[in-house]
RNA sequence: UGGGGUGUAGCCAAGCUGGUAAGGCAACGGGUUUUGGUCCCGUCAUUCGUGGGUUCAAGUCCUACCACCCCAGCCA
């Protein structure tokens, strides 16, 4: 530890950056608050996991809260399902927000409360224009706006119009509350916009309570103020809107001041020491990542449409997508390390969260032998009564991990890939003549193969050296490849789901042309392999667990339909890197 | 002359007080290896959107320009 001043920490993201600024300077003493503010209309994906890796991050560097808050004013777009999974998906990622679990709804008596204050100071007022005349008021981006003509509402009109609002004597769309600001200013954000729109419609918290529910950017920075937040961070969008989340903020804070509110402020004051000490909002780049599309109206349209198999579909970029494919939170967490926070807008490489979990899995998945695109392998000059069991350990660095037993026979199954009938030099398996490993079992030596009518291979036919036991030999003999096998009289049969990314094209929500993004849906993004061999080991597996198969790729058991003892089903999270796919690429 | 942002390698991204371009991914070589996996070692920006300027010295300061993104929901 050193007491020497510290520069901003090296590679430190801007926003921590300035935490690292208000901290020194004191302004909300050692206080770091922030939030994760999902709307509960969609399942999480995996922008969102670099928003709760931000958000519950800085809580933790720096000794803070996080508090989840679902940022449900909008009752027709929301349901409690969407709420369930928000929360199961947080915390498998891995975090957690204790007791602070909020919803905007629970507000919605105090938002009431600073909408009559508004009103009453002059700076609120209610509007009889239509949706249609308000947008033609509102002018164009180049063109200031003009005055709604019910601008000029006395405080005590527009106070008898909004409780009607409130009692539900208007219909949905009579009536607005706006604020007073500018109708010319420059940010159209700032042109008298909408607090308040009324809507006969049940909400999922609070049933029939309300008919006048509060727009977006009026509770949600009163959310952060009731609840303390120090830094409020949202996605590059909202820049526009942050004008509005400090007049609207301010004209509370002046409220108070002026002690319009009355004695008892308790419904409109803030969480932090002073009403002064209010949240600021910072915005940073949403996470885009190549091959895939992270709008939830995209993503909803796939689940609806039925272009996939649910919110969980493995090839889904949902959190629940992925975890179901095999992603562990560790890795998606590592991702989000890597990838940053800043404020250019940017496409990450796929690349990269595959390289985290492979990272991940190489390290704790166990090891085991399947064999995906079966052909038989009979060893000639095998006994047929004969077996032999090999124990072989589950994890090639790490001894601790143990072993499992492997049994042997005459008949196997190998992968057709394994084979060639014509091998050019730099292919190391099986082909006539050459001597290659069978993984921890014995070296075969190629003898011939055998065809149907159609020239596919039906069997391929080897000896073995049975001094090669365990699939070494101390004669200085060497074999270039290694296989995996697995013995046809033992071996298990099981379903394997083998996952492509879902779309063709790098950047399927802006495709150009006049492609949409379904258009760019990958026909072959998942391909059912039911005819799969295993190795026994596998059979009580239970559902949720990460494992290799060797050779091949890691896969986990699925959490829906994989059945120990009876259904076997392995999804594949990824392939390894096959630096023979390269070589046979080149020729 | 609407306003607000952003431009550093194929992709992310450090760089803050000007001193001679971190790191990761990808790619490409080589070594180790009973997974063509892992691991190890090496290569990969004479240049920071462009042009001017200030300075002994500019990715960092000034200036002009260019490109891209966001905003005209009673969505968030």
């Amino acid at each position: 530890m050193s007491n020497q001043p510290e520069a901003p920490e090296k590679g430190k993201d801007f926003v921590r950056q300035i935490i690292d600024k208000d901290l020194e300077t004191g302004k909300y003493g050692d206080r770091v608050q922030t939030r994760f503010p999902p709307e509960p209309n969609g399942y999480l994906h995996i922008g969102h996991a670099k928003s709760i890796c931000l958000n519950f991050g800085i809580a933790e560097d720096y000794n803070g809260r996080c508090n989840l808050r679902f940022d449900d004013t909008n009752p027709v777009k929301e349901d409690t399902e969407y709420v369930d999974s928000i929360k199961e998906d947080v915390h498998w990622l891995g975090f957690d927000w204790k007791e602070n679990e909020f919803f905007a709804s629970d507000y919605f008596e105090r938002f009431y409360a600073v909408a009559e204050l508004f009103i009453r100071a002059g700076k609120a007022y209610v509007d009889d224009l239509s949706a249609e005349e308000i947008r033609e008021y509102r002018g164009t981006l180049k063109e200031p706006g003009k005055n709604s003509p019910y601008r000029d509402r006395t405080p005590e009109e527009n106070l008898e119009l909004f409780r009607k609002m409130r009692d539900g004597d208007f219909g949905d769309g009579e009536r607005v509350l706006r604020a007073k600001i500018d109708m010319a200013a420059p940010n159209v954000v700032l042109r008298d916009p909408t607090l308040y729109r009324i809507k006969h419609a049940d909400h999922h918290r609070t049933g029939d309570a309300w008919c006048i529910y509060p727009m977006y950017d009026f509770a949600h920075c009163l959310s952060d103020y009731f609840e303390g937040i120090t830094h409020s961070i949202c996605t590059l969008e909202f820049e526009n809107n942050r004008p509005l989340y400090d007049w609207v903020l301010d004209a509370l804070i002046e409220c108070i001041g002026s002690g319009a509110c009355g004695d008892d402020t308790t419904a409109v004051t803030g969480g932090g020491a002073t009403p002064q000490e209010r949240p600021y909002q910072y915005e940073f780049a949403r996470l885009n990542i190549s091959g895939t599309v992270l709008s939830k109206r995209k993503l909803i349209q796939l689940v609806q449409e039925g272009h996939v198999d649910g919110w969980d579909d493995p090839r889904m970029p949902t959190i629940s997508g992925f975890r179901r494919r095999g992603y562990t939170p560790e890795s998606i967490r590592d991702f989000c390390d890597r990838i940053g926070v800043a404020k250019a807008d940017s496409m990450v490489d796929f690349a990269l969260l595959e390289h985290c979990v492979r990272q991940d899995l190489n390290e704790r998945a166990p090891r085991y032998l399947g064999v995906l695109h079966p052909v038989k392998l009979i060893i000639e000059n095998y006994p047929e009564d004969q077996e032999d069991v090999f124990e072989m350990p589950l994890h090639p660095e790490d001894e601790s991990v143990g072993t499992r037993k492997v049994p042997f026979c005459r008949e196997l199954y190998i992968e057709r890939a394994d084979f060639m009938e014509d091998a050019p030099k730099k292919f190391f398996r099986m082909s006539v003549g050459r001597e290659v490993r069978l993984r921890f079992a014995y070296y075969v030596t190629c003898t011939g193969f055998e065809k149907d009518a159609e020239g596919n291979i039906t069997e391929i036919r080897a000896t073995y050296d049975p001094a090669t036991k365990g699939g070494w030999s101390d004669d200085g003999r060497k074999v270039k490849g290694t296989m995996h096998w697995v013995s046809a009289r033992h071996a298990a049969k099981a379903e394997v789901r083998l996952y492509d990314r879902l779309f063709t094209e790098e950047n399927p929500g802006n495709p150009g042309g006049d492609k949409t993004f379904l258009d760019c849906i990958n026909p072959d993004s998942k391909e059912v392999r039911t005819e799969c061999w295993v190795e026994p080991a596998l059979a009580d597996m239970q559902p949720g667990t990460h494992f290799q198969f060797e050779r091949t790729g890691y896969f986990i058991a699925d959490a829906k339909d994989h059945k120990p003892g009876d259904k076997l089903v392995f999804n594949r999270t990824a392939t390894l890197r096959d630096s023979w796919a390269k070589i046979a690429k080149k020729g």
